[in-house]
RNA sequence: GGGCGCUUAGCUCAGUUGGUUAGAGCAUCUCUUUUACAAGGAGAGGGUCGGGGGUUCGAAUCCCUCAGCGCCCACCA
């Protein structure tokens, strides 16, 4: 005799336990079973995590935060969908979930929210007034001119605007069905998360992986800050060659250089050529004068200059582009700077321009826009002779921050730097390294990662000059002579944590010392967004306050993400683990590909293409949403498509009414074991979905779960339940073994399904069962099989059994007569062990295809034919 | 310029170590309503798997090559 099994004792508590008795509704339905499930799961805590959970037992989520500034998009609902899906399954299988959600709500976008919604603007000069209240509150009318406000003042109106913005992501994400736990919840800009991030930011200044140094900085001049190369983003833009002539020895000799950049001749330091040129060879070493400026220069020899490009010889300025930065740098160039950090060029000219026509010239453009100084510049140029051909008109890549709207130019400041391989060929290839450490869904987008990491050129800039973020936690002693000390910053202690500089006072002093002589002045900066949210993993894991719970999610199991950002978020959470931690700071990557519109265009609101969520979960229900998320293989662009969640709606109430089907059938005995051939085949069947789906979710592959258990699910409601239904309504031995193998399948595949379609299956479950199914467990092999003597050729014998069935139906349709007609013959041509299969299950065929005389005829051939003989259509 | 991905039915896509006649959904057409389901069911038509070459008894699948689409990165005097 088996052992009893898990099911077993379920059926015997169902049946003893009036509570447990099938509950099936005469009329089953999908609406508004949402908010019904979401309470419940909320009152038993079915997706709590449990803190006293053992290490290995632990499947935890580095879950993205989403910036909240704006509204959930369909592509949020896309990928959270996959990460919830993964996250069910391993909650089955046992495992102790940790499931956090963070806001993104520190940053650009806020503050931009934040100052049109109140009507301020941000200045850190500014006082905090401790009773502030904002001029307006979402009403701004138009030719209000933005109060100015502190910085502490402004970061609560910030507070207070995301908080509402949550609030309403937060419904969202629950509506779609996220099991999330949510008394994990952080925000990038909340005490802790600041606290954590400037409690690592000094940890990484102590090791000497965070260092500040004056340098050349790419900056936003609308945006007035420095940008990390990782925010950068090339838009095709006008622009022209102009051809320019220096003249060089007594003055009747020349040289032609071609720039898109004319009015950056007054900051041109040097001219540079290939040391291969052999037309330049003879003015290596020596000087040419600029034109209109009368600047001495020196000509120089660079591999990077490019023989092809112009006139194969370059001005070298103090800063076009980033070459310029390189060679200004190898070649020990001055700096002769014209732009201010404003955009426009410095009033005062740089003192090598010292004729008088040379500062006369300069005067004309001082103050002026970068494009406003082009114009005159060129106008000069043209004036005396040095222009030597009208501008040529191209178009070329330039230079912008993703967010900005004005190329960026390159100025001169104070920022603050983390290492990261960038300048460090060691560094960088243990960053690959600890790349290869981590397991890549799909396994393809690692490449992106190596490419990023090997491409790097320089340290990662943290430091912004906005206000809305966490601050550079440091103050800077101000000497006698009213000079900040930059070399030995004061540093906080651990418990003050979190602060801010401009407002709160180091110890051992007082803040009517802040900013005179002798008295101290806080780091001005924020850090990046990024710096704060390369930490998600120590934020979320409790790193600085909760050693235990640490231990115990990090390093993480998985981080979801998108595929583009790759470069900021995923890398630089590398680079702070690696430096904190020594280790990668989660197992695998599962990187999601991006939802497009139908017409396979990305989709945004400036198309208006964008759908709203919340609508589409009231039409098709959240889990036909989910269906079509769940769809898309992992890592691929997938269309937006409103007639998958068709089809998903559809899955959805076919599992309601297979459901109510199988649930209405009288259970004889529960603890028969099936034993009619094509029960056990069909579950054996199933029980290849299972081990393939398990496969499957364990390597993230939530698509293919949903592949193989829809397809079996349609061919055990097409084929099997209609095969079996007659002989089900009996009540014999042999009915038994179709009950319960329909009970077995059944109850698997509301658990196959359960991960992708939570709503349902809890439903359809809750008809039956006593708790939640998200609980699990998730069904295996054995438990399916394990009692049961199995058959040797299962799929051979559903074959051969599926196929004359399928020839009855063809011949009835073809016939154009009803299912229903009876067959008065019916002569099957087959193999002899094809006869077999299918005379061990032919009163099951009986039943199904309404067949009268029978007739087998064995044949050699590997293909079944069938002649079937209808009986006269009555009704016709 | 470097890297990656994609190209299969009218449309959207599966096709997992190469194996009978290449699949699904949607769309189209035909048939079909009282015992789970008509927001259902049963069927049919529709593809020389982007082009070419190669390996193999056998290729949508492996290799080479060409083309188109998309993405990432670099260069941008």
């Amino acid at each position: 005799m088996p052992s009893p099994t898990w099911w077993q004792y379920r059926y015997t508590t169902m049946i003893d336990t009036p509570n447990h008795t099938y509950v099936v509704p005469e009329k089953p339905t999908l609406d508004k079973i949402e908010a019904r499930w979401i309470a419940n799961w909320d009152q038993i805590g079915v997706n709590a995590f449990d803190r006293n959970a053992t290490r290995d037992n632990i499947f935890s989520i580095d879950t993205p935060p989403p910036s909240v500034s704006g509204s959930l998009h369909m592509g949020q609902v896309f990928s959270y969908t996959h990460t919830d899906a993964v996250a069910r399954f391993w909650r089955m299988r046992g495992k102790s979930v940790f499931y956090p959600m963070g806001w993104d709500d520190n940053g650009l976008p806020t503050e931009r929210r934040v100052q049109n919604y109140f009507g301020v603007s941000c200045d850190p000069t500014v006082l905090f007034d401790p009773d502030f209240s904002p001029p307006f509150n979402g009403d701004v009318p138009k030719n209000h001119r933005a109060v100015a406000i502190s910085r502490p003042n402004f970061i609560q109106l910030c507070e207070q605007l995301t908080h509402q913005d949550e609030k309403i992501f937060e419904g969202l994400f629950r509506r779609l069905g996220l099991s999330v736990d949510w008394s994990l919840l952080y925000t990038t800009i909340g005490d802790h998360a600041r606290r954590t991030s400037q409690h690592a930011f000094l940890k990484n200044l102590s090791r000497g992986e965070a260092y500040p140094q004056e340098a050349p900085t790419l900056w936003d001049v609308d945006f007035g800050t420095a940008v990390a190369q990782a925010e950068l983003e090339d838009r095709e833009r006008p622009g022209a060659y102009h051809s320019i002539a220096f003249a060089h020895g007594d003055g009747n000799d020349e040289v032609l250089i071609e720039t898109t950049r004319p009015e950056l001749v007054a900051s041109c330091v040097a001219l540079v050529a290939h040391p291969d040129d052999a037309r330049y060879v003879s003015l290596i070493g020596r000087t040419v004068r600029t034109p209109l400026f009368d600047v001495e220069v020196p000509v120089y020899s660079h591999e990077l200059a490019q023989i092809d490009k112009g006139t194969g010889i370059a001005m070298v300025c103090t800063f076009g582009d980033l070459t310029d930065v390189i060679w200004w740098r190898e070649l020990n160039l001055p700096a002769r700077v014209i732009i201010g950090r404003d955009g426009r060029i410095l009033t005062e000219a740089p003192e090598e321009i010292n004729t008088e026509r040379a500062r006369a010239a300069y005067a004309q453009i001082a103050g002026k826009t970068v494009k406003q100084a082009q114009t005159i510049t060129v106008e000069m140029l043209r004036a005396s002779g040095d222009l030597r051909a009208e501008p040529r008109a191209i178009t070329h890549q330039v230079k912008f921050y993703e967010r900005g709207d004005r190329p960026l130019e390159i100025v001169s400041s104070r920022q603050w730097y983390i290492r990261n391989g960038g300048r460090d060929a060691a560094l960088r290839q243990s960053f690959l390294q600890r790349g290869s450490e981590l397991t890549w869904h799909p396994d393809f987008m690692e490449h992106r990662y190596d490419n990023w990491v090997e491409g790097l050129n320089g340290d990662w800039l943290i430091s912004r000059q906005r206000f809305f973020g966490v601050p550079i936690p440091l103050w800077y002693r101000i000497n006698e002579s009213g000079e900040p000390d930059y070399d030995t910053p004061l540093v906080p202690p651990n418990e003050r944590l979190p602060i801010d500089p401009s407002s709160d006072v180091p110890t051992g002093f007082v803040e009517s010392q802040r900013g005179i002589a002798g008295g101290f002045i806080g780091d001005p900066d924020v850090m990046d967004t990024w710096a704060t949210s390369s930490l998600t993993p120590q934020i979320a894991g409790h790193w600085i306050d909760d050693d235990e719970l640490f231990s115990r999610v990090f390093p993480m199991e998985m981080r979801p993400q998108a595929h583009e950002i790759i470069r900021t978020w995923l890398f630089s959470t590398i680079v702070r683990s690696h430096f904190e931690h020594g280790t990668v700071p989660w197992h695998n990557a599962a990187l999601s590909g991006w939802m497009l519109d139908p017409n396979h265009k990305k989709m945004s609101k400036s198309k208006g293409n964008v759908v709203s969520p919340s609508e589409l979960f009231d039409q098709y229900g959240s889990d036909a949403v989910r269906y079509w998320a769940t769809s898309a293989r992992p890592g691929v662009d997938t269309a937006f498509s409103e007639d998958q969640m068709k089809v998903g709606r559809k899955l959805a109430t076919k599992l309601l009414n297979v459901s109510k089907f199988v649930l209405g059938l009288e259970v004889i005995d529960p603890r028969t074991t099936p034993s009619e051939p094509i029960d056990v085949a069909m579950l054996q069947r199933l029980a290849q979905v299972v081990d393939e789906s398990t496969e499957a979710f364990e390597s993230f592959d939530y698509a293919r779960v949903l592949e193989r258990t829809e397809t079996f699910f349609w061919w055990f409601c097409d084929d099997y339940v209609e095969l079996v239904k007659t002989r089900a309504y009996e009540k014999t031995t042999r009915s038994a073994s179709a009950v319960t193998a329909l009970h077995r399948a059944l109850s698997t595949l509301q658990r196959l399904f359960a991960p992708l379609l939570p709503f349902v299956t809890e439903e359809v479950w809750s008809w039956w069962q006593p708790d939640s199914i998200h609980l699990g467990p998730w069904p295996t092999r054995d438990k399916l099989l394990g009692d049961m003597v199995i058959l040797d050729s299962d799929e051979e014998f559903l074959s051969a059994v599926g196929e004359v069935l399928s020839q009855i139906r063809r011949s009835k349709t073809e016939g154009k007569t009803s299912q229903r007609t009876a067959v008065e013959h019916l002569k099957i041509f087959a193999t002899t062990a094809q006869l077999n299969f299918i005379s061990s299950c032919m009163d099951d065929l009986r039943n199904a295809g309404g067949l009268g005389d029978v007739e087998m005829v064995a044949h050699d051939q590997n293909a079944i034919a069938v002649q079937v003989r209808l009986a006269p259509n009555s009704r016709s």
